[in-house]
DNA sequence: TGAATGATGCGCT
DNA sequence: GCGCATCATTCAT
């Protein structure tokens, strides 16, 4: 296993409470860190979605609170994370204010810190293990058990490494039949860790 | 291009 | 409760 750490500040409450696109937007290059039972992992998200609201016909909050999209109604800095197509799960970062749901869906990472575990976790032929949001969270070894866990706690959080992409682009979100016209996916363009 | 695979939410009984 | 359509994916064909 790497020993690499993860050197920058963890980000506070008050970074997730903002506005969804600009959370979205400066999600990239920030690190995802995750304290497993199995060891340390630790990844730079260069890829992400915003899902904004009752609004947005491709939130799952538009169709109101239920069991499952609960998490997003509460405030910003919180875990949501999704059991998707019988397989895969994905994990979103909850923002904005309590009572207005809303998340980031982290779809790449460039992988720093667990290389081993991560490995390990995905299929023998597989060369990226983090290149979409299926596959980030079956790497991580992510599932819902981390669903509504606070971001500024000891387990799941993320930090600013003062990093940044030097190209952001946008483009409509992946995978989805709905409100395909928005422009929330935004990316880094010179990563080679992009979905797809 | 389509199969794998199961939770979710809705409409109905 | 029950059945059915849908689904923010991935991988092999």
């Amino acid at each position: 296993m790497s020993t690499n750490k993860t050197k920058g500040k963890k980000i506070p409450r008050s970074f997730y409470l903002r506005s969804t696109l600009t959370v979205a937007r400066e999600l990239l290059g920030k690190t995802l860190v995750y304290h497993h039972p199995r060891g340390r992992m630790a990844a730079d998200i260069v890829e992400v979605e915003a899902y904004i609201g009752r609004g947005d016909e491709a939130c799952h909050a538009a169709v109101g609170r239920t069991e499952r999209n609960a998490v997003m109604f509460g405030p910003g800095g919180f875990c949501y994370v999704y059991f998707i197509y019988g397989m895969y799960h994905c994990l979103n970062i909850v923002t904005e204010k309590q009572g207005f749901p809303a998340a980031v869906l982290i779809r790449a990472a460039e992988p720093t810190d667990g290389f081993d575990i991560m490995r390990d976790n995905s299929p023998p032929s597989d060369k990226k293990f983090t290149n979409g949001p299926g596959k980030l969270c079956r790497a991580f070894g992510v599932d819902r058990t981390i669903n509504g866990i606070d971001l500024c706690g000891q387990t799941v959080y993320l930090v600013d490494t003062g990093r940044q992409p030097s190209k952001i682009e946008t483009s409509p979100r992946i995978g989805i039949r709905k409100a395909a016209d928005r422009q929330w996916r935004f990316f880094d363009a010179d990563s080679h860790y992009i979905s797809r």
